[in-house]
DNA sequence: GATTCATATTTAGGTAGCCTAATAGTTAGG
DNA sequence: CCTAACTATTAGGCTACCTAAATATGAATC
């Protein structure tokens, strides 16, 4: 079945990437102030339930080893991560959440989520069920793009 | 009403970050070689219906206006915009788009939107319906956040 | 076990897209 | 007319990405 060129698929597609656009512009905004970046907390996060490699953490977070690199290295300065060399692979590293940077973590999102709940709380509940509903089928999209 | 520390709209609020995260970096892979970057087409695509002046250009992005000059400049570097005077204030500048910008958005519009459609297809129609409900709340939620 | 090929990370250098602060020109109100 | 407010540009800086090249280790082959 191809029904990519069905015009309708097409204006959705076209407000899809509005929504994105304006996602980008949301996410940049959030809590521009707070002592992690957006994408450190990411980062972060993504290492906050045990240790991961360079290369992984590159991987999941869909950029280049370099980019991470260069991410790890700012937080291990600011003490939020330890790089630790890989005990089954030297060449490789773990990269390991501090206590430091597991606390900045929690606070980062408490901080954010209030941000976006406070927006949330305008919408109406049908409005917010609706969204919710959504969440699970972005993910989904995303997964299909990885490949 | 103050809903906002409700756990369950907190929790909404987590998902929802994690959504636009994902939106980021769907965004910033929607097209990289073609010939406008997606802050170009963002800007083209405003004035596309008739030009418009810097200030409100930069609103419209939620960018400041130094930043969208800088985009303008070289928009009209490339021939895909051109500046003139606003005849009624001369200090502001209109920003109005040429033919070849005009061909740019389309065919850059074509591509991306094809790009998204083939994602959008690997959803059930009742995925599809629920993803289009929801684009518009997410449209809601970025004008309560502008202020 | 030495050579060669592959893998993991870092270093070096570059770009896009934002920002703030300072500057120059234009308008409008007192 | 003069001052305050507004519009845009210039200058300089930052984050977060990128590619290419260097370094080090591991795996395979002979």
């Amino acid at each position: 079945m191809n029904r990519a060129s069905d015009p309708n698929l097409t204006e959705l597609a076209q407000q899809f990437r509005e929504s994105l656009r304006l996602g980008v512009y949301m996410f940049r905004r959030l809590d521009p102030e707070g002592e992690l970046t957006a994408a450190q907390l990411s980062l972060l996060s993504m290492i906050s339930d045990g240790g991961l490699r360079v290369g992984d953490i590159a991987k999941n977070l869909g950029i280049k080893v370099p980019s991470a690199t260069e991410q790890i290295i700012k937080l291990e300065r600011a003490g939020l991560v330890t790089r630790q060399a890989d005990p089954d692979d030297s060449r490789a590293v773990q990269v390991v959440i501090t206590k430091a940077g597991t606390a900045a973590v929690e606070s980062a999102n408490q901080r954010r989520n209030a941000m976006v709940a406070g927006m949330l709380q305008e919408l109406s509940t049908a409005e917010i069920e609706q969204l919710a509903a959504a969440l699970p089928i972005i993910s989904k999209i995303n997964s299909s793009f990885q490949n």
